[in-house]
DNA sequence: ACAAGTACTTACTAAATGGTAAGTAACTGA
DNA sequence: TCAGTTACTTACCATTTAGTAAGTACTTGT
């Protein structure tokens, strides 16, 4: 990843720094921002109820999506040695804390989308 | 675009219906944040401009973007009949109401990745 | 006559993203 | 013995998204 110069005078953004960009990284994309979603509303879950929750989503999508989060801090995982396997995924401070943010969206569609 | 049968006893969310989706779907992406962004803090900006003030941009992206955006009643051109062209974008109400949605973002992005 | 300027479009290519299906491990209950 | 359960991973393929480079239109200034 190359780093640019920045040129203030001509109003250049760099990509890399503006924190648009950095959040649309982050959380942006298909699927985190529906698997945060998700879990402000249920505290606790299983890998399965989130398959099963969110419509579409493909078992190696969840997995690396959350890995994703987990990696970001967003979201922690606990997985407990028990066979079947049980694994829980919750949101952190940091995941809870962009609340707002999707609450937001979503009173942004419904008040100008549909 | 098919249509699926919503299971509200099983939790199951359709993708289709999930405003987060559809926020994502709309305004999200690579360059859509962006550009309203720069155009939160420039009243009026002729496309060079724009070209210029967002880094790595090509212009094919940028008129494709502007064309969606404008589709989604976010942003508004008004073009001159002058040589050379001289074509103006500027936010509409719809587009400024983004403005506390992103400044959260660049918000949440100092506070927890920076 | 010709380059410059502006706002694009087109054609082609490359990279990123996402989907499908199958496989794996280890134990439980029938 | 054998399917069922859960949380994955792997390999392969399709689709989407984005990047590059060139072209276009029309007029002004040299």
């Amino acid at each position: 990843m190359e780093i640019e110069v920045k040129k203030i005078k001509e109003k250049y953004i760099i990509a890399e720094e503006c924190p648009i960009t950095i959040f649309m990284e982050q959380i942006g994309g298909k699927w985190k921002p529906v698997i945060i979603w998700i879990l402000l509303s249920n505290e606790v879950m299983r890998f399965n109820e989130l398959d099963k929750t969110i419509k579409g989503i493909s078992q190696k999508m969840l997995s690396q999506q959350l890995k994703d989060l987990e990696q970001l801090g967003v979201v922690v995982r606990k997985s407990y040695p028990v066979i079947p396997p049980k694994v829980e995924y919750r949101l952190t401070e940091k995941g809870k804390s962009l609340a707002p943010l999707l609450t937001g969206m979503k009173t942004w569609v419904y008040e100008n989308l549909i």
